[in-house]
RNA sequence: GGGCCUUUAGCUCAGUCGGUAGAGCAACGGACUUUUAAUCCGUGGGUCGACGGUUCGAGCCCGUCAGGGCCCA
């Protein structure tokens, strides 16, 4: 114990004071009458100075304490950021109760106190003690109220940033209420959740790099899902005709603040319905979910930017987007080569690797992607990246894809589905040769999904949108702040 | 993968030219019966990210490694 920190190391003889004299620091109930939050919702409109002759108990975390000589303070909060004012005065306690809350209390402690609801001579509503307990002893000291953790420290102690910081506290509450007003959007519509598997024995349904892991019972290798895309188009040819999942997908690349390898995400298929449809329910999902947790379709970020999610939002042609970009036309039929000059010309690093359907999409993110920062639909891409996507019904060269932008990145990518199975195996086979070429991203030939496809699928749209994203979308904020406990190098 | 910045008390940060390690809050002792980041008096608290090097002497200069951040690819 020597070795310890002074504070922690006092916090500590506390604990053992404690103990030997009897009291518990950890014991397993203490009083508790009420929340702090009813109190304050009971006593809003109290006037200065009035005793309620109400006696409650009440328990929070004391972050603020300021003891006088005769008559103590302080400020008790508890989880969702109500706090309330404790008062301990010599002649209501006496001489010893007293002491022993200036003696063992620190702050971070938790606490029972029993009294009078009050307000105070500056009318501050308040509880004045008659008597109180130990909840739980803190051995740690909290950090200062008033100067922010560092970025780090919140992440890695997402615990003490919640206790400390407000805006943690109520980004952890937003998220269940987008979360609820996603399923009940969904259910609205007559789409039905399911869970499909996490880990698989082949990854598909997105271009992507898996986690691998074995299973023992088999011994073989597993992957961690990709994306779910290829059992819910399963359930779609057993008939569960409106499907979504929301859950984790993982994928095995880079980590950065609009990247995390573990994110949260919906998929949902439709039978008889196609791209158009899914910008439908897309659109409702996010306008829905800003409603829900903002009021509005227009939110507001942290930094006090509105954002208008509102109306019906824009739609633009990827190649039409990129031919105004780059000042000559560019189709699904401009050759290889000619993207590759026009790249170089606008300043791309060309990865020899790239593929045609590649190469435009890398002059898109280049040239356009940035600059949408209203809410965008980007229609129609390369049929060679969307091995999963029905050709465009006019346009050759051409699957009906599109990409939802808003404040500049992805947020979700709707689709026609491709149905036809024997098209879809020549694709998969087409990937598997590109996988044996040694692109660590392509998809892999799954024999059942491809006799599942046999046994017929109806014309079918289909979308996927990023939880963590369409929370940022709602925030502005960094993936890093709507995901609770981000991935973080060990320290 | 490359470049730049960063790591000092429980927390947030200063630290000049290489010469005994600093502040605010927090902690400890004392005073105070209406405080609101209380105030006043006093005190303690450091493996300066790790390892190595240069030097009479390194928080500071050099090298390697690790963590974090930003930019580029």
């Amino acid at each position: 114990m020597d070795d310890l920190p002074e504070q922690i190391r006092i916090r500590h003889e506390k604990r053992e004071s404690l103990i030997s004299s009897g009291v518990a620091p950890y014991p397993v109930a203490v009083p508790r009458t009420s929340s702090l939050k009813s109190i304050r919702e009971k006593f809003a409109d109290l006037a200065i100075d009035v005793k309620t002759g109400v006696t409650e108990s009440l328990s929070g975390r004391v972050i603020f304490k300021r003891d006088t000589g005769k008559l103590c303070f302080a400020t008790l909060r508890e989880g969702d950021g109500t706090e309330l004012q404790a008062m301990f005065s010599l002649d209501k306690v006496g001489e010893e109760v007293l002491g022993q809350w200036k003696t063992f209390v620190d702050i971070g402690d938790f606490v029972s106190v029993t009294g009078e609801i009050i307000t105070s001579k500056r009318g501050e509503l308040s509880i004045l003690a008659s008597s109180w307990n130990m909840a739980a002893k803190t051995l740690r000291p909290l950090p200062v109220e008033h100067k922010p953790l560092s970025e780090e420290t919140r992440v890695r102690m997402r615990y003490v940033d919640l206790i400390v910081r407000p805006e943690a506290r109520s980004n952890a509450r937003l998220r269940p209420v987008v979360m609820k007003s996603l399923r009940d959007t969904f259910s609205q519509r007559d789409f039905i959740e399911v869970e499909t598997p996490m880990l698989q024995v082949l990854h598909g349904g997105a271009a992507a790099r898996p986690f691998k892991t074995h299973i023992n019972a088999y011994d073989m290798e597993l992957f961690l899902r990709i994306a779910p895309e290829l059992y819910l188009k399963r359930c779609i040819v057993g008939g569960i005709e409106r499907v979504f999942e929301i859950n984790r997908n993982f994928r095995n690349e880079g980590a950065d603040s609009s990247h995390s390898p573990e994110f949260a995400m919906i998929e949902s298929y439709q039978s008889y319905g196609d791209w158009n449809s899914m910008i439908e329910l897309t659109r409702s999902l996010v306008q829905e979910a800003a409603i829900a947790s903002c009021g509005s379709t227009t939110v507001t970020h942290f930094d006090g930017r509105e954002s208008d999610l509102g109306g019906k939002w824009d739609q633009i042609s990827l190649y039409g987007s990129v031919s105004k970009a780059v000042g000559v036309e560019v189709t699904a039929m401009t050759s290889h080569d000619e993207l590759i000059e026009l790249a170089k010309k606008v300043g791309l690093s060309v990865d020899p690797k790239w593929i045609t359907g590649k190469l435009l999409e890398e002059l898109f993110e280049h040239l356009v992607k940035p600059e949408l920062k209203t809410p965008t639909f980007v229609m129609g891409f390369p049929l060679d990246t969307s091995p999963l996507v029905r050709a465009h019904r006019d346009i050759p060269g051409v699957a009906e894809k599109w990409d939802l932008y808003i404040d500049g990145f992805e947020l979700a990518t709707g689709y026609s589905e491709l149905t036809d199975p024997v098209i879809q195996r020549e694709r998969l086979v087409a990937q598997a040769a590109l996988g044996a070429k040694g692109d660590v991203e392509a998809m892999v030939l799954d024999e059942d999904f491809l006799r599942a496809l046999e046994f017929g699928m109806p014309p079918l749209g289909g979308m996927g949108m990023g939880v963590d994203r369409l929370l940022m979308a709602l925030t502005g904020l960094g993936i890093r702040e709507t995901i609770l406990f981000p991935l973080v190098k060990p320290e």
